[in-house]
RNA sequence: GCGUGUGUAGCUCAGUUGGAUAGAGCGUUUGGCUACGAACCAAAAGGUCGGGGGUUCGAAUCCCUCCACGCGUACCA
């Protein structure tokens, strides 16, 4: 990178002036203490070093400093400059030619890190229960969720993605008391869900469960409640496991679906169910029992999380002898763990914020190391319906994911998901995401993409005046393009090189921010970087003419639209947002 | 109350780990197409970085303290 290369000539410098005894008191420096930063104004520089921290060491004035360093330096072509204690950095023409020609060279891997210390990490998110539809705040984990994803990928990682499916305990009970209810009123039966507050909560009482309800009657050919005469097999359709399971089915498999259409892919759905059932959650407790960090009260049996920095105790088998949902947890993050993997990141919604503290102390107390879980806490979604937010969680005014996706599509849904610090709160206005102006990112990005293809498919196409008929032969063969593409010079570039350095520089920016993205697990920078991108483009395409009577310059932009087209690619690919060739 | 997150331009948000005159997009105003897609570009106006203290050469950034809002604070999942 530009920057690293920059801060090294800057570190090599100052080692051999400290050689030499020219900066003063300083008898040695450690690589690493100074870092380049971005200028606050462009006519300074496109780097910038502040050598401000050493006039303690050195005992010498900043300004000073800077300019002995600066003098151990052979600047190629490349331009320093001193302002007070900084050190001013202008990329000269080799350093721009050779970004582009590693675009050139790396194509789809252009980006991805030399050597970088890789990992197998799972990663677990959305994690819905099977009970109902998604709602838009399962949207955001699951767009952050696979963004994320692709781009451990990229950086090397090894990913394993896997959705937790809590199948097990009450909601499931609820969920098939519920089916119940709505087979009986298709059978015709004058039957509803209770209007009491407190018995309602034992349902759910979302019409989503009338085309289950309706699939159920069809499946099993139920006519109607009246052909149930007693002692028939009618009652065993209404045996609850038997509703539940339909249910709970049905509801996996509609989410599933979704999620595809959603370009989520997971590599495995974890059942909760067959947890208990493999008798891991047992083995967990007995473990728990075994090293002293359980004990009895109030008739439940309750983990000591409050050794491990947890700020109370949790119950973990309850006065009923049932589990709690925690205790599956601890089971399910230990499987994790003897499953192999370096690294378990989970997103999970601030609403379970409070149960960070407990998991991290099961993984300690059960010997193993909680700094392998990492989870990453996001923020809720608001949905904004004509300026007025709509508060999500409660059930009533539910938007579902599958309305959201239908509305505004997926490639939006996903970048407005995606395109915020995950720590806060993100405000999704339906009415922006559809529109398909300026004030919608998505379009504005991959109108530059369509933008590059448009000038492309120009270059080798004839055209047709329309008035008089005239032919105008194609500016460039198809050859002469695929040449320029598929044996790429280095040197290629150099007519426009001036007029391309803000965009150059922003193509090599896609480095460090990958970087910088991968290792803060923070996937809203690709959303603004691509706008960045396509926002120096479109601005380059204003004030150069690509495609001209000037051969070798038209050549030179070209390559220049090519590797445009190559990043935007490669960070659209890891957005999982199309990059369209036409608009 | 405690824990946690947020508070930056009219609106939505950045701010690369403490540095130069505070940065974008939208909105507003002005200008730019008989030329590669104007779904675009160029420019202007717009700020007590929630308030108040502190740390130091230097703070939106670190510490303390208030204030406002979200989330959590179950033997629910």
């Amino acid at each position: 990178m530009i920057k690293d290369y920059f801060l090294n000539e800057i570190e090599t410098a100052i080692e051999k002036a400290i050689k030499d005894g020219k900066l003063g008191e300083m008898k040695e420096y450690t690589r690493g203490t100074l870092s380049t930063e971005r200028p606050k104004n462009v006519d300074f520089g496109d780097f910038a070093i502040n050598v401000s921290s050493l006039a303690r060491h050195a005992r010498i004035a900043p300004p000073m400093i800077a300019n002995t360093i600066v003098s151990y330096i052979v600047p190629e072509d490349n331009e320093y400059s001193v302002i007070g204690g900084f050190i001013n950095f202008k990329t000269g023409k080799t350093l721009l030619k050779n970004t582009v020609a590693e675009i050139f060279k790396k194509d789809k891997n252009y980006g991805k890190p030399e050597k970088v210390k890789t990992e197998k990490i799972i990663l677990e998110y959305v994690s819905a229960n099977p009970t109902g539809p998604f709602h838009i705040g399962h949207g955001r984990w699951a767009a952050m969720g696979s963004v994320l994803a692709n781009l451990l990928k990229f950086y090397g990682h090894e990913v394993y993605q896997e959705f937790y499916i809590n199948d097990a305990g009450s909601q499931i009970t609820k969920l098939g008391n519920s089916l119940a209810i709505r087979v009986r009123q298709q059978l015709g039966e004058d039957i509803d869900f209770p209007t009491d507050e407190t018995e309602r909560k034992n349902f759910y009482p979302g019409d989503y469960l009338i085309p289950v309800a309706k699939k159920y009657i069809e499946i099993n050919k139920l006519t109607s409640l009246a052909t149930c005469g007693r002692g028939n097999e009618c009652e065993g359709y209404f045996d609850a496991k038997r509703l539940s399971d339909f249910a709970k089915a049905e509801m996996e498999r509609l989410q599933k679906e979704l999620l595809e259409n959603f370009r989520v892919h997971f590599d495995n759905f974890y059942s909760e169910l067959t947890l208990h059932k493999s008798g891991k959650v047992e083995e967990c407790v007995q473990k728990l029992k075994d090293s002293g960090k359980i004990y009895q009260k109030d008739g439940a049996d309750w983990f000591k999380s409050s050794d491990y920095g947890d700020d109370q105790d949790r119950v973990i088998k309850k006065a009923d002898g049932s589990n709690t949902y925690l205790t599956a947890d601890i089971a399910y993050h230990i499987d994790k763990l003897e499953r192999g993997f370096d690294r378990m990141i989970n997103i999970w919604g601030a609403d379970h914020h409070g149960y960070v503290a407990r998991v991290k102390a099961s993984i300690e107390a059960l010997g193993y190391d909680p700094n392998k879980l990492e989870i990453l806490l996001g923020q809720l979604v608001n949905l904004v319906i004509n300026g007025n937010e709509v508060r999500m969680g409660k059930r009533k005014n539910m938007v579902t994911l599958d309305d959201l996706i239908e509305e505004v599509g997926v490639d939006a849904t996903r970048f407005w998901m995606a395109m915020r610090n995950i720590d806060t709160t993100l405000d999704f206005d339906i009415e922006l995401a559809k529109t398909n102006s300026d004030e919608n990112p998505v379009f504005y990005v991959q109108y530059a993409h369509a933008r590059a293809c448009s000038i492309l498919r120009n270059a080798t196409e004839e055209k047709l005046n329309t008035e008089t008929g005239e032919k105008t032969p194609a500016p460039l063969s198809k050859t002469e393009l695929d040449e320029l593409i598929n044996s790429y010079n280095p040197e290629t570039i150099l007519p426009t090189i001036e007029s391309a350095k803000k965009l150059i520089l922003k193509l090599e920016e896609y480095k460090s921010m990958i970087k910088m993205s991968a290792e803060t697990r923070q996937v809203y920078t690709i959303c603004r970087y691509v706008q960045e991108l396509a926002s120096e483009f479109h601005s380059f395409y204003n004030a150069n003419r690509v495609i001209s009577d000037d051969k070798e310059m038209m050549k030179a932009r070209l390559a220049l639209v090519v590797a445009v087209k190559k990043v935007l690619n490669n960070a659209l690919d890891i957005l999982a947002v199309t990059a369209p060739e036409r608009m």
